[in-house]
DNA sequence: CATGAATGAGGATTCATTCAT
DNA sequence: AATGAATGAATCCTCATTCAT
């Protein structure tokens, strides 16, 4: 009982020492010697718990998923019994942005590591996927119910995921936003909501 | 005279072969010995003419930097000269469309570095960055003239040069819109320009 | 007392599994890890009963070597008690046979490890000593009592053991003389009796 | 041209390096780090030359192969063709004595990988399946030739190739007969031509 | 007695880089 | 300018062995 514990704390230590390595590095750059060290533990304790550094990164990477999952779960279901579309839009988009705030440093892996080298582009493509399946059953939605112009809704959840996605980095990879993210979450929304030009225009 | 018409051709040969082992295992799944090997070239001559994989890729990276860049400043100048704005917002993408497709593996090469590693990164900043400049330019002038709402041009920016990476990947990378890309891009400038919600909404 | 014969069976289950893989791969490429795996025991285990795969070996190849010595031991003894001594010879020679086919994956492993790496050699030249020794004194009997022609009986028995090794990695290792195995030992004793030249010969 | 020769050179020094570790510690017992160091070569000049250690010993054993052919073919061809059958056999196996003698390291290495290992009896059962296929074909001529008694001639290339086999073995391997090999080659014939037992037995 | 997590030495393999030709 | 053999540092990975439970 107590040894199943021990393995559980050894198996943290790698996926912390990962985690910092991951961050200086980045992914590619990251040898399992290099964790190794890090984590202080015996070269070959690494591969009674992982098989390769991708194997590492999946598990951090899992770990986040199931919050995300949860959070956009909830935004489809609520999104629709409401009166007050944009307001309800916002409160979900901002309980997202905390669970991204939670978990940082793996989102930061996550910008990092998406749609960049093939072998790993596999492991991250379920979140972008993701990511844009909830926004478009949305969309879909608010089209249906009338709210929403008749658009083409998988566009619309391309331009949104990766609008998101680069104010993400602006926010969590070069700082920007460090205050006030949540009024530019509002922002955001009048934007994709109601365009940017003026209406009395030919 | 004819030893530097040959120093070029052999450096174009490993440019070459670079390009097609980037695109196979990706920037950071490549090796010298990998390039080298796929060139037919003697492993010395490779340093005859770069010190690194890293200078091969800012060398590719550089061949498309100027194509952009002349289209992106034409957009700009031109941009507010002429009354029908999203028309000519309209062709100028296009024809920075046709940019892309003419270099379409370096692109592909561009999306998959751009965001990713640290050391990489830097290399690729400066695209990111044109691009949002570029956009942010026209947003303010948008402004200026009274043809644009007032708002964050910068916010707006990073939502736009977002959006359109993830439209390029799925253009480029996953091979969605290969035939109606064009009409594509006028949508995306609707949806950008009046927004996607109901004007008769409460 | 029932921990004893617990003990007992453990060791029996590491034998069981070492034979396994010795056979799968050979003596030389097999690791503790791996029979430890095949066996479903703990690593420490091992360390228990064994403290090295060679250790392994020989406890295998103890099995046999009782059984093998006593069927010696009883043709020495025996073999010049009785006039037919082709007969007697062949008898003797079956006999062994059997021995043999009862320890089948022993004997295999005792074929591809005599006279092999210099490590395992001296776990298995006694076999071979014992094998010349056994029919070296039966020569030696029959060139005493007058039944044999005066010759070097060391080389012949070298010849015999070398030929019945052959002879039997045949059998054992490559699945010749599957069935008519006994007849071939009448065969081979003839041979070796009274040569293969045809008698009017200058 | 130089360089060449160089090339040649570093591979003739694994190759002898190899030889060396073989002698001491066997085949199965070399590692690749070993040879190198003994080379005082760099560890990775070796992967320029071989990819295993399997493939070294493949390269030793090649250089003899050819020897032993070429005087195995000799035997064929010209053991009919005289009338003294005997002393023909006698002459042969002498010379191919010698060839075993000017090999004796790798003759030495051959019988100790000869029969063991799966993966690397593939490698050596060329030698067995040549002594026996020239010895069946002698045997067969003389069969034909009315020089030899009708009998199973695979089984006597069997018994022969053995005898022979371990005859060696107790040369090279145990230093036996270091003097009188040649004498002992003759007795060896005489056995296998006219048997061990008395002529005037019932 | 049995377990299995942890260890770290050692061997295999790759790779960027140098240098004599 | 081009070649390619050689280098050795760095990484990957396995294995025998220990030890607390």
């Amino acid at each position: 009982m107590r040894q199943e514990k021990r393995k559980e704390l050894t198996r943290e230590k790698i996926l912390q020492a990962a985690k910092q390595v991951f961050a200086q590095k980045g992914y590619a750059g990251t040898s399992i010697a290099e964790v190794v060290k890090k984590s202080k533990l015996a070269r070959g304790t690494f591969y009674l718990h992982f098989q390769s550094v991708e194997q590492v990164l999946n598990a951090l990477l899992q770990e986040i998923f199931i919050d995300i999952q949860r959070y956009l779960t909830d935004m489809q279901v609520e999104a629709l019994d409401h009166k007050n579309f944009k307001l309800q839009l916002g409160t979900l988009a901002k309980s997202l942005l905390s669970v991204f705030q939670n978990h940082k440093d793996t989102v930061i892996l996550l910008l990092t590591t998406m749609n960049s080298e093939p072998k790993i582009r596999t492991q991250t493509v379920w979140f972008q996927e993701l990511m844009q399946a909830s926004i478009r059953v949305m969309l879909d939605r608010g089209v249906a119910s009338g709210r929403l112009k008749k658009f083409d809704t998988e566009l619309m959840s391309f331009l949104v995921s990766g609008g998101l996605r680069e104010v993400l980095s602006q926010w969590l990879l070069y700082g920007r936003y460090n205050k006030d993210i949540e009024a530019k979450v509002d922002e955001m929304i009048g934007i994709y909501m109601n365009g940017v030009e003026l209406a009395d225009q030919d």
